[in-house]
DNA sequence: TAATATACCTTATCTGTCAAGGTATATTAG
DNA sequence: CTAATATACCTTGACAGATAAGGTATATTA
């Protein structure tokens, strides 16, 4: 069984900060580690990935630079900032409030 | 703290599917509902409730017929169908899936 | 040498939600 | 009696996150 789009929507931000939470990182990593922890039951599609990536740069939530090495393919970094941070936490609060909302209504 | 749209977003159908299940009601009834069970912290957008209703419907989840009686505004009063109840249970079982995977990534 | 894995990006399209507008009736407060 | 509020439904246009489908480029493995 797989996850419809719209049930996940909303969270790819705050599994994105998770994952940067714990250092910084890159794209293909963040989605590898994601199919990993769920058993291949969910990954983020390409272009919603770097989409996020764009929109939590602009909101000031994260910084990229440009992976040093000249070995494999080029990578973007990216990592949390303090706003991030807040922003994440905030966002755990919020799905812990979701989820004893939805329980109640569904 | 209220919630964003996007996080809700995907579950309008089965909070919709979850009160029919107690019964036949109508639209303005179920956001009241929804109110008081989450003690005012959401509540559906009326253009949000009446769409859902019509994509529901459509789909053959429910069914729906205007209110008899001349007292007060009129109502069009929906009802699940046995299909619609089947939605309901796999929406149930996709959400606690969900819920296990978010926890897992966030 | 071909296939696969790594790694990033853009564009057009889809879909659920929302803001803002509307109609109409019944009840309550002043 | 009248104004305000609650009940009850509906439509339209716009927004924003997600996706499909396309692309580029390098390194590794068969």
């Amino acid at each position: 069984m797989s996850i419809r789009a719209d049930i996940i929507r909303g969270h790819t931000e705050t599994i994105i900060l998770a994952h940067l939470m714990k250092g910084n990182s890159y794209g293909y990593e963040i989605n590898k580690s994601i199919k990993e922890k769920t058993n291949n039951r969910y990954e983020l599609n390409d272009a919603t990935l770097y989409c996020a990536f764009r929109r939590l740069e602009e909101s000031g939530y994260i910084t990229s630079f440009w992976g040093e090495g000249n070995s494999g393919a080029r990578r973007r970094y990216y990592s949390i900032t303090n706003q991030g941070i807040e922003f994440y936490k905030k966002n755990i609060e919020e799905w812990n409030l979701t989820k004893e909302l939805i329980d109640k209504l569904i």
